[in-house]
DNA sequence: ACCAAAAATGGCAGCGCTGCCATTCTGTTT
DNA sequence: AAACAGAATGGCAGCGCTGCCATTTTTGGT
């Protein structure tokens, strides 16, 4: 037996303006500060509203109106801690300013990204927030019909659509392969996961080994696992170059939990970091800087990525390209 | 200058009924699969659909009909893995049913739960889902007054106000505190995070110190450090806690970031683990099973709790409470 | 006390859909 | 061929607000 849930008779703006004596006008004007209003009217206006219980419906509002205050978050995945860092900062400028955020995760699928996109936007959102550049045809040709904003995040190795925040994974990986090299290392490897997916991790090992190659020092060896970036896959995927090429003297991990993996198989194996084996990350979690030798990476603006773009989403700004950059953090692991 | 953005003419039902050369309602008909309608008729509403590019809108859709497909989540936090997990399960299990998932982050602050929740009342979700029992009172008031649905998430012990969905963090505290003395151990310490805001490591904690009384070792020493958990945190919190108690023999954290720092600290400081010093988290991370010595953890059912949660929302099922449970995964620290 | 300007307010048409009801087709059945 | 049950379809009110405009009230200056 199926059991019924009413909901209960929602009070209307109507309603509140006969319980405070006004026309309907009057109390929209008041709850959204907005127009004139006198003080005497704004307190009645309020005291019905307390003894109603009245919370307006955005939904009508948004009808009514001209463009809604939903902000659209279409990532890849929720695991990766780089998202929720995005989301985080994001929300809290969107909350402030009375926005509110909606999400889906599209997994790494361009395919669902392009379904999901479509949901997203029958909701008519002030702006869609994507990650990177990499998009379906289809999606881009939704994106651009819709007419809402676009901001594109984390990637800046491509053209913007309208707005985009973030760095160059590119330039990400070169400047990590010129530290390496800077050290003195020369036989050097990356364990990476799942690039044809990750594109941006794709951007960071292109720039990675065309630094290397120019310096000299071509990548030595490769290991890249199918499936999502873990701390487990960069256990293994470091066992695995390992066994293959033993005397490499760095490796390059697609980002910090890979590459704190890798610092698990050396404690394991009892291999000395980093005067035996070099170890260099991405994103700079904040594991990294706990860990007894500090973690050598690239500490990315994730949170300031979510909230510069959410600013710029509720200031209506121009389009444009905001290069937050990113900070090399030299640890102790190579 | 400012530069405007004008949305373009959107698309609307009734432009489509006319493309297509048919009515309002039997394009609605189609486009919700729902009710009757003809080969011919569907083929030719779908045809104008794409011709034209339309994408319904479900802001007007939802005004229209009775009761949204959105769902709301307030959480605490999204630098907490937990809930992104969460939000992971639930949204995989929503976007299939072409729910939508709205968010917002209270950072562990009870006023600002209220006042979130009722923002996001005003969107009119089908559910709203919350971390665990403690509420204000206010933030209780406009749940029970909105009619929609309610799912209290990762917390068993109390009284449900509708759905709840989780697991018992008492529970939890005294499975881990059976282990530890199982295993022999007999002075044990505690590092913590900020219980106040942390209503559900609160509750393990109590449930574990309860148990160690039982058990005729009771709580030997405890540092409970202001902030959020972290893995910084945690190689802090043990190292003050050694500092002061240097003869413990374990040492429970509030959870396995603070875990991980601790085991961190013990590395650096080349304390044997587990026969000078064991250590025992919680959560159940996949970063506890790439460690050289997997870490004593109790496993939770987070994405799982997102999803039967979502389930329970999309069928509309009657209230109750699903306990899923957790798992004690021995490892080797402790 | 009078008038213009400004402030305060109310009325009402939509926003784009859905849900209900009436109507018009079909294909059977007798 | 008439009668009828369904299937297929269209019309239109209304969901709860906002935005526009008209109207009323207040204010300030003379």
């Amino acid at each position: 037996m199926t059991v019924e849930f009413k909901h209960q008779p929602t009070v209307t703006l109507a309603e509140v303006a006969d319980a405070a004596g006004v026309g309907e006008s009057t109390v929209s004007r008041v709850l959204r500060n907005y127009g004139s209003f006198s003080e005497k009217t704004r307190d009645r206006v309020m005291a019905a509203v307390e003894r109603l219980g009245y919370v307006p419906n955005r939904i009508a509002g948004t009808l009514a109106s001209t463009g809604s205050r939903l902000v659209a978050f279409v990532i890849p995945s929720l695991s990766n801690i780089v998202f929720p860092d995005v989301l985080r900062g994001a929300s809290a400028i969107l909350e402030e300013s009375g926005y509110q955020a909606v999400f889906s995760v599209t997994d790494y699928d361009s395919q669902r990204e392009e379904a999901l996109a479509a949901a997203m936007l029958a909701w008519r959102p002030a702006a869609v927030m994507l990650a990177g550049y990499e998009h379906t045809d289809g999606t881009l040709k939704i994106l651009r019909a819709s007419g809402c904003r676009i901001v594109e995040l984390l990637d800046l190795d491509g053209a913007a659509l309208d707005l985009a925040v973030g760095f160059s994974n590119l330039a990400a990986g070169r400047v990590s392969a010129e530290f390496l090299l800077r050290r003195g290392y020369r036989r050097i490897g990356y364990v990476g996961h799942d690039l044809n997916r990750d594109t941006r991790a794709g951007k960071r090992f292109s720039g990675f080994c065309a630094t290397l190659g120019a310096g000299d020092a071509p990548l030595a060896d490769r290991e890249i696992l199918a499936g999502a970036s873990s701390v487990e896959n960069g256990r293994l995927g470091l066992e695995r170059l390992l066994a293959r090429t033993p005397d490499l003297d760095a490796v390059y991990f697609s980002n910090d939990d890979m590459a704190l993996g890798g610092y698990f198989h050396c404690l394991a194996r009892g291999i000395s970091i980093p005067s035996q084996l070099a170890i260099f990350g991405y994103n700079g979690l904040d594991i990294g800087r706990a860990m007894p030798q500090p973690l050598s990476t690239i500490r990315t603006p994730r949170v300031a990525t979510g909230k510069i773009a959410a600013q710029l989403v509720v200031t209506n700004a121009p389009p444009q390209v905001v290069d937050l950059g990113f900070e090399l953090i030299e640890g102790a692991t190579a």
